[in-house]
DNA sequence: TTTTATTTTTAGCCAAGGCTAAAATAACGC
DNA sequence: GCGTTATTTTAGCCTTGGCTAAAAATAAAA
């Protein structure tokens, strides 16, 4: 079978950004996405949404109603797939080959995520040994789309006394996964919840020999895997 | 002593694209370069050349004076000479890491060399052992803008009887390519000329075990070094 | 249900980077 | 030197993807 990602058409950057962000925001609550929800995702205007997202449409890309904002069609989903397993195929290249730190690829990996080439992506793919996860834990979708769902929770749904394993940041931003380097923890870090906090949702955890406290902040952009 | 190539201003495509394209012109013939050199190389028209090239010369990148033709500044230099550096190095990666075939690369580095990040580049550079040639031969620029210039002749200006090796070709599309292919030639080949034609150019050459013959279009986009 | 607030869309504008057609300048042939 | 030809520039238009301001639709509150 041929790949699912041989399209005829090529899209625009701001094409391929739309759907991706359409497609993230579809993933964390169901249903149709809001023009306003894009915008602010985007960091651009409402106006400029709704223009792009009746193109979107027009191409069949997008399902969309006026004032009932927009879900991805099959093909546009497959797309918006392609795209972002092209993002992190090339974060994993950043950091297993280049060797930078996980909180340096996401801007850089914005950019290489465009780079027109299937045979490029299956041949980088290749030489990184096809992994399944890139360096902040999310799954990598496989060259038909498909993303392989892991039973993942965030750290601030496990109970007191039970351990995980950090298996993905909810949010990536630099200040974040710098936090969670001073505190040594990175994908593949035991953690145990020594303590939780009713009235704030804080925790004492511990990782490797060290214990200390973690706000409810924290607690609820660390996936893990309970063990 | 800080990179040269760390600069305040990023450039769009399509300004990093006519900078390169004037580098590229200049060096093959001295002095000012004309619109129309200029937009058949860019397969564009004149006129959208003559519009480019007012910008780039308000922003100080190119020297222009209307109706004779432009000239790089020395930053235009800078920035086509690091334009160009990416543009190798990526080409390096995709042969030497990912397999591609020299025939096979230059569509994908023309996207690749338009990702901005110095950090990026420093990294690709050492990954790839900091090499000084391109797949097909050409210099690649230091990351101040210097290209190391070689001592290369065209196949068809050394005479019977000499012995070269091949170390670039002049031109690199991808049917020149094949044919090369076809004749086990690459970098690094060493080529005898057993015989010349006065009459059309057209030489017999010695390669491995294999004798035969070449046209003068052949011969003059073959670079060798003599030995 | 009516008013008010919020969200979304429309209308009209802008910059980048193309294009064509026509005008201006330079170069060539005699 | 003068007309013809080739090159280059200008003027005006187009598309993409932004924006603001105002209008319209929906949702929330009274």
């Amino acid at each position: 079978m041929k790949n699912v990602f041989t399209f005829v058409h090529m899209f625009t950057l701001a094409e391929e950004n739309y759907m991706k962000a359409i497609f993230h925001l579809e993933h964390e609550s169901a249903g149709e996405v809001s023009t306003n929800a894009i915008a602010e995702s985007m960091a651009t205007k409402p106006s400029s949404v709704t223009d792009m997202i009746q193109k979107l449409a027009e191409k069949k890309l997008v399902v969309y109603k006026r004032y009932k904002g927009a879900k991805l069609t099959e093909k546009g989903k497959k797309i918006a797939a392609n795209v972002i397993r092209k993002h992190r195929l090339w974060e994993v290249f950043l950091v297993e080959k280049l060797n930078f730190h996980w909180d340096e690829v996401h801007e850089i990996a914005e950019q290489l995520e465009h780079i027109q080439s299937e045979e490029l992506i299956t041949r980088l793919d290749k030489f990184l040994g096809s992994p399944d996860f890139d360096p902040h834990g999310d799954p990598i979708p496989d060259k038909h789309g498909v993303l392989k769902r892991t039973e993942k929770k965030l750290l601030s749904e496990i109970e007191k006394n039970q351990k995980g394993v950090c298996v993905g940041v909810r949010e990536s931003s630099a200040d974040f996964l710098q936090y969670l380097d001073k505190k040594k923890i990175s994908i593949g870090t035991k953690i145990t919840v020594l303590g939780k906090e009713f009235f704030d949702g804080s925790m004492i955890i511990q990782v490797g020999n060290q214990q200390f406290f973690i706000s409810h902040k924290i607690a609820e952009n660390l996936y893990v895997q309970t063990l």
